[in-house]
Order: C-alpha cells, then structure tokens, then sequence
DNA sequence: GTCTATAATACGATAGAC
DNA sequence: GTCTATCGTATTATAGAC
C-alpha cells in the first residue's frame, strides 16, 4: 500500500511527464508542476533538489512503463513480426498526441541534445530500450548480423512520419507512413 | 550601400538566427543575442518589438537563403533526379552540425509545435519551401500525382535519419541513410 | 537612432515554522 | 513530512538621456 508521500511524489512526476511531453522541458515552470499535480509551492522541493532530478524520475518512470509494455509484448506476441508491427501500431494509436506534440522520446531528445548533453544522454535511453528490445525482434525474424541497422531504420522511420505528419497536421500521412513501415517489415520477413 | 542600420539589424538576426539553431528557441535570451551579435543590450528592442518579432525575421531570412539555394540548384542542375540527389547532400555536407544541433528546420518546428501554434505555423513555412520544390523535381521526374505525397516521404525519411543519427551520435547512420534515399530515388527515376 | 539604467515579472531554489 | 514566505537571479521589456 502506497504511503501518502509516495503518492504525492507520483501526482508531481505524473503532472511533470505529462507538462515535459505537451510544453517541453524547459518551457514547464515548477509552478506548472505544482498546479498540474496540485500540491503546495514549495513542497516539490521535499521531493526533487532540481529540475534535472524531477527530469530523472519522468525519465525513468517512462522507462518502467516501456518496458513492462515489451516484455508484455513479448510474452503475449509468439512472432517477431507480429511484435514489430505491434510496435509500429502504437504510432497509429496514439495519432492525436502525436499531431499535437510530436513524439514523446523524440521531440525530448529533440530539444536537449542541443545544448544540454546531460540532460541528453538521459533521455537517450529512452531510445535505447527500444531499440534492444527492436534488435531482437531482428534477430529472431533472420537478421542477426543487421539487427541493430534495422532497428535503427525503424526508429528513424517512424521518427520522420511523426515529424512530418506534426508539421503538416496530417493523420492521413501517418497512417499511409505506418503502413508503408508495415510492408518493409513484411518484405523483411518474407525474404529472411 | 547598407546603412549602419541595417547592418546592425543583419547582425542581430544573424546571432538569432544562430542561437536559435544551437540553443533552441525558448532557451535563447535577448541577452545571448546582444552579446553574441555584440551590440548594446536595449538597443534590440529598437529593432524587435518582441521575441516573436525577431523569430519571424530569422523565418525570412532563412526562407530567403533557402529560395536561392533552390532556385540556384534549378539553374544549374539539368536533370531531376540529380537535383533531388543535390538536395540529399545538404544532409550529408552538415553532419557534424546536423549531431550537433539537428535539423535546423526539424528541431525548430518540433519545439514550437508543442504549444505554441502562431509560431509554429511561421516556422512550417521553412518546410513549405523545400516540399514545393521537392515536389516540383518529382513531378518533373515523371510522378505528377504522387509528387507531394513522395516530396513528403524524402522531408521524413531526411527527419528520421537526422534525429537518429543524431540520438546516437552516429555520422555514420547518417552516410547510410543518406545513400539508402538515394538508392530510393534512383529506383523512382528508373521506373517511372 | 543609439545606448544606459532600470522597471516588472517569472524563474529555480532555500530557510525555517509547523 | 508538509507548507509558507521569501531570496537571488535572469528574464522580457520600458523610460528617457544622449
């Protein structure tokens, strides 16, 4: 049973994950925080030193999540190929949020890597979970050598229909790209 | 002849231009860009009203640049598919800026997409240039119909591998992207 | 037109009462 | 552990001397 403290810390990482993905990072205020989480002023400070700490705890908070999602895929998907295009539906899934604020991990790394390279390489691993989680799928589906290039291909595939599909508030141009994804994928498995 | 005063309004939209690029928006200061474009600090409000201000004149001139480059590049290049393969190579001449900082078009909508729509709208006009243009060459190629869907697909293909490469720090995921679309485009230019 | 001084506000962060 | 009051700094922006 979750204290009251551990509740209070998951309101203000919860309402820090959701204000980093809709304004960004360096655009959310502690006050935005504490109001989105509604908890007192200074409170937050009880809980996080900085804002780098607060950026810590979304990001592995959000690595908790994904992870417990593929290895749910994993045991629930047999096949590889079914399980990459399990991946690529969450694109299709989450279509509005992806039209209003872009990608969760890529528009992150998006903004840090610029001059935050701290910041950054946290936020990396977001990436980083899924692609070693995407390499294995690879792997299993025939590729063991290209397994990283392909989960690489996959990422940035997908990174460049939201960016575009964003820019041009265009769902139809992410569902034809998810589709195009789908039909490499398929190629892929048909010629392993 | 430029006048003093325009000169300084050149090197105020130069420094933007820059920090806007390396540091992102937001994070830019009035005060980064007095000390970089070295010029007295209120002097800038003489110029730019606002922030704002001084991010749509940053737009136009980078709209500016890119028409002529454009333009340039349909004067000298013959062939289309030769200008689609020019276009490609602007990725690869940038790599270490592109790691550095990203797509300076790309990053630049992403952030403001967020939540600040007035601005992003300015900003989608840096990919508005390059989709009409990209758009024109594949019609030329011999896709009249496909030419924006396809205009669209090289914008995205270009996005991903440039946010990707630029995750892992990897110059060369970038080369391979870059020969991969070109590979692409030969395809398209065979076979149309 | 150019520049300085400074206002007004929002920020991240701290001190300390409870 | 919880919360308030507040500090110091950096921000955008203005007023006004030159």
């Amino acid at each position: 049973m979750p204290t009251k403290s551990e509740k209070t810390q998951r309101r203000i990482v919860d309402a820090a994950n959701q204000l980093f993905y809709r304004k960004g990072y360096n655009r959310t205020s502690f006050t935005d925080v504490v109001e989105e989480a509604e908890v007192p002023r200074g409170n937050i400070y009880y809980y996080f030193k900085t804002k780098d700490e607060m950026l810590h705890a979304v990001i592995n908070q959000r690595l908790d999540t994904t992870n417990t999602m593929l290895n749910d895929w994993e045991k629930q998907i047999p096949e590889p190929l079914d399980r990459l295009v399990r991946f690529v539906q969450i694109m299709y899934d989450s279509t509005p949020a992806l039209l209003q604020s872009g990608c969760p991990m890529g528009s992150l790394n998006v903004e840090l890597a610029k001059d935050q390279p701290e910041l950054k390489s946290d936020a990396k691993k977001l990436f980083d979970v899924f692609q070693l989680w995407l390499a294995r799928q690879f792997s299993e589906l025939g590729y063991p050598d290209e397994a990283r290039e392909l989960s690489m291909q996959l990422l940035a595939r997908g990174q460049g229909v939201i960016v575009v599909a964003q820019v041009y508030q265009d769902p139809g141009f992410l569902e034809r790209g998810t589709k195009d994804i789908n039909r490499w994928l398929e190629d892929l498995a048909r010629y392993a």
